[in-house]
DNA sequence: CCACAAAGGTCTGAAAACAGACGTTTGGCG
DNA sequence: CGCCAAACGTCTGTTTTCAGACCTTTGTGG
């Protein structure tokens, strides 16, 4: 009774405390190579301001971290809250996916990544903001196998920012942090890594050559990999062509 | 400092109480069409449960919106909670739109919308999923014009609804939400109605058709519409083609 | 007429979250 | 050396929210 899809709106107002649900976003930032080991959070009062929770509130979830051994405080002028590349709370368990829930995620990653490079394409950029990207991509290409995923998140965010459009950039960072949640859950292959590293590179060219269709085309074909492994290992193996969306990158 | 657009993650994880939060939420529901004039609500347990809020806080918010006419509560069996028709608060002012959030809200919703309506025709759709859309549909064409909007949004979601994919769906409620805030700022004009009725049967023959592209394409034809609307009397008329998404529609 | 089902109505004590003032540590600067 | 700025650290009283038991209303059906 009820079905949630035809209730789109009553959803929850809140998903558990403010406390766990500041842990999450935080962890989640952290993950998504937002912020990286060794850099500073904003200062507490300002990070409980972008939070919407109160300071009090904000530092259980601090400490939390910090015994976790994800962050590190240090104390007096110059001190802050930094990260220490430690990403792993001590009482994960993992459940066992639901493959509706993967398919959710594959297919409305499919819908906003593609369309926020096609943006980003069509968008003029400034020379920093193109150098931004390029230090992005750089990283991902430098960056360790341990440290791959954060880089990789990091710069089709990047990408996302370069839409304009604040919406889809969060859709983007919440949908990739769902999507990591799933790929935490499988073997990693190095293998794959190469070939990813080729994508980027045409996502980024397209990009900055302000070619839309071809930006567009890149991210869904950068996508497909991840989409092919999930379904492979946690979907119910669901690939008929016909319901990847922007299916209209081939001959009309 | 602190770029929000650099913090996906570090955003209110509430908007105010969760009584102003669940208000809100009930009221979008009405105004989305998804609870019509007569209908009844869910129990308020279950109501509850889904927006994730006790029942005394949910009751508060009841309590609000029947004191603004919104709601009348009929006790006893075969009782519950009914909407009126009423969608005003008394309180409500009207702050002036933030160009940024006009342009945030067209973009987001020409990614959400066109993607939905290719996904429902790329969907092998049941007889009672065809008939319901077909039933929203009348219900748009027979709607008096104060009841233009709901109607509207309801088929919209619907349509949503077909491609399967629950995040699409809530992305798709929410930035329509945020439309409709936008456009009662400004003066409905009753010509536009019929050209958007051709519209909804373009895109209805479309998804039943099964034909994923021309769905793509007679969805963002229809929002062009409002997009123009809203940025002639709201945005500061940024109208070059080339930020619109998904114009692969035109000759490549 | 009475029992039951299904809804809303009420109450109470506990837990969570808040606001905001005030304290402490530390490094730079004059 | 002493002051100041910019952080984190602590405390207090209040408000919000919760969980869940229990009550009341009302239509149906035996």
């Amino acid at each position: 009774m009820s079905d949630p899809v035809q209730h789109p709106r009553i959803r929850p107002v809140r998903q558990g405390n403010a406390f766990e649900e500041a842990v999450e976003r935080i962890l989640d930032s952290i993950r998504l190579g937002l912020f990286r080991r060794g850099e500073r959070l904003p200062p507490e009062r300002e990070t409980a301001a972008m939070l919407g929770i109160s300071r009090a509130t904000l530092r259980e979830a601090l400490h939390e971290l910090q015994s976790a051994g994800v962050l590190e405080v240090v104390r007096g002028r110059y001190g802050g809250t930094f990260v220490t590349g430690r990403t792993a709370l001590p009482d994960e368990t993992v459940p066992p996916a639901d493959p509706a829930d993967v398919e959710d995620v594959l297919v409305f990653r499919a819908v906003v990544e593609p369309a926020a490079a096609e943006l980003a394409a069509a968008a003029s950029l400034s020379a920093a903001a193109r150098e931004h990207l390029l230090a992005c991509l750089r990283q991902v290409e430098e960056s360790l196998p341990e440290d791959y995923r954060p880089a990789d998140a990091r710069f089709h965010i990047a990408v996302a920012e370069l839409s304009g459009c604040p919406s889809l950039v969060r859709a983007v960072a919440e949908v990739r942090s769902r999507a990591s949640d799933l790929l935490d859950r499988i073997p990693v292959l190095a293998v794959n890594l190469e070939h990813s590293d080729r994508q980027h590179r045409e996502l980024t060219d397209a990009v900055l050559a302000g070619d839309a269709p071809a930006a567009r085309a890149a991210s869904l074909a950068h996508l497909e990999g991840t989409a092919a492994l999930l379904r492979g290992f946690l979907g119910h193996g669901r690939r008929s062509d016909d319901d990847a969306p922007g299916d209209d990158r081939g001959p009309a």
